[in-house]
DNA sequence: CCGGCGCCGTCAGCGTCCTGTCAGGTCGGC
DNA sequence: GCCGACCTGACAGGACGCTGACGGCGCCGG
């Protein structure tokens, strides 16, 4: 699940991908409307968040040109003005939803799982697999209702994993969504995926040799 | 549900109580500011509706008044048209949404019960956990009966946990919280964490490693 | 105007937990 | 049965967060 995340304001932008990527999402972010048009409409994301005070072009422009060019991702709005005519025009520009600042966090991640969920993705904050509880707000897990103490790394991986449960993920992936650019060798994931899988028990990391890995819901 | 509102033109003011009555709000209305002030210093609402031009006192000086002396009742705040500034010094005063004139009535009203709901979601003024047992109205706590003397920058801390109790909350997301654009270094905050947990216990604000802290309920 | 007091940010030191690496071991495919 | 991909237990360096001490600052009473 990739995220496009156009906000100029760094410290907004800081805490707004910090909560997004502890959701398991892979999150873009950029801080100009121009940039902003040139990402969305030359690379896929399943989500965009779209602040509206842009510099070098106006998130409401971005977004009319995104739309026009037959780009259909949902996009999830942030302002500073909460006028009803921005509303207006934000909708009739091709907006999926709506919110004002100031906001709270997990009310961005209700809308984000919304959007994301209506569009075919899946993800309630609250999600259960056979003895298994994710809870993707509190990042806590339970097990036959024990709570499992996972690390923030090893959390990152699992609710990746969850997110994109649809399909196979590849290493080389998952390493970059939990390292970044400074890159760890092969054998530092396969140290997580291991831990992983010694908390959580078996059939819920799942292996397809030579392309990855994988969460499995039937847990057992 | 009470609802305060604070408005000097006697014609809006009708319509705006009407419309909060219509909508099953009990509306208790002042037109001045110090009124205003002490209204709701003195009494318990569930939302104030506020403008901002107001006689006899600012509306933003009401508000940072009672946000100084710990009122944290949500606040909607009405202001003319297009003033960044206002708009922008009304939200780090402590509003908690934002609402341009002229406005239809329908949109006060959604603002309105959302953030009733937000509020009253979270339950109660006075709420216990274990042998904590906190009063947001009063901002006060009281610990095995004992009342706990928190000072004002703790208590904004443990509030903020409380109101976002059902998720965790990052370093830098309590940070802006608590300094807004003054910002300090990490340890700050460490340091008010660690008054807190001393004079509340353990069992009250706990520790996710890697991602923040959130408010646990379940004391011991 | 002065002294005391409470608040709180900073600093340095410390313990704990995390985690990358290594050295094997195991499994699966061919 | 061989080879490579993957798993795993142990370990040590280091990151992270906690804490006690200190001192500056503002407020208040005298």
């Amino acid at each position: 699940m990739r995220v496009l995340a156009v906000e100029d304001d760094d410290r907004i932008a800081r805490d707004v991908v910090a909560a997004l990527e502890g959701a398991g999402f892979r999150v873009e972010r950029v801080a100009d409307g121009e940039t902003a048009w040139f990402t969305g409409d030359t690379e896929d994301f399943d989500l965009v968040v779209l602040d509206l005070g842009l510099p070098r072009m106006d998130g409401l422009s971005v977004l009319k040109r995104w739309r026009a060019s037959g780009r259909n991702m949902p996009v999830l709005v942030l302002t500073a003005r909460g006028s009803w005519q921005e509303r207006v025009e934000g909708i009739e520009a091709g907006a999926d939803d709506y919110l004002p600042k100031p906001f709270r966090m997990e009310e961005l991640l209700a809308r984000a799982r919304a959007l994301v969920r209506r569009a075919g993705g899946l993800g309630a904050a609250v999600q259960e697999f056979g003895e298994l509880v994710v809870n993707l707000n509190r990042m806590s897990v339970t097990r036959s209702g024990a709570p499992v103490n996972l690390t923030a790394l090893e959390w990152r991986a699992l609710a990746y994993l969850l997110v994109n449960r649809a399909r196979v993920v590849s290493p080389s992936e998952l390493l970059d969504h939990l390292y970044g650019d400074d890159a760890r060798e092969a054998n530092a994931l396969e140290a997580v995926i291991a831990r992983l899988r010694r908390k959580l028990g078996n059939g819920v990391v799942g292996t397809r040799r030579g392309f990855g890995y994988f969460f499995e819901g039937t847990s057992g």
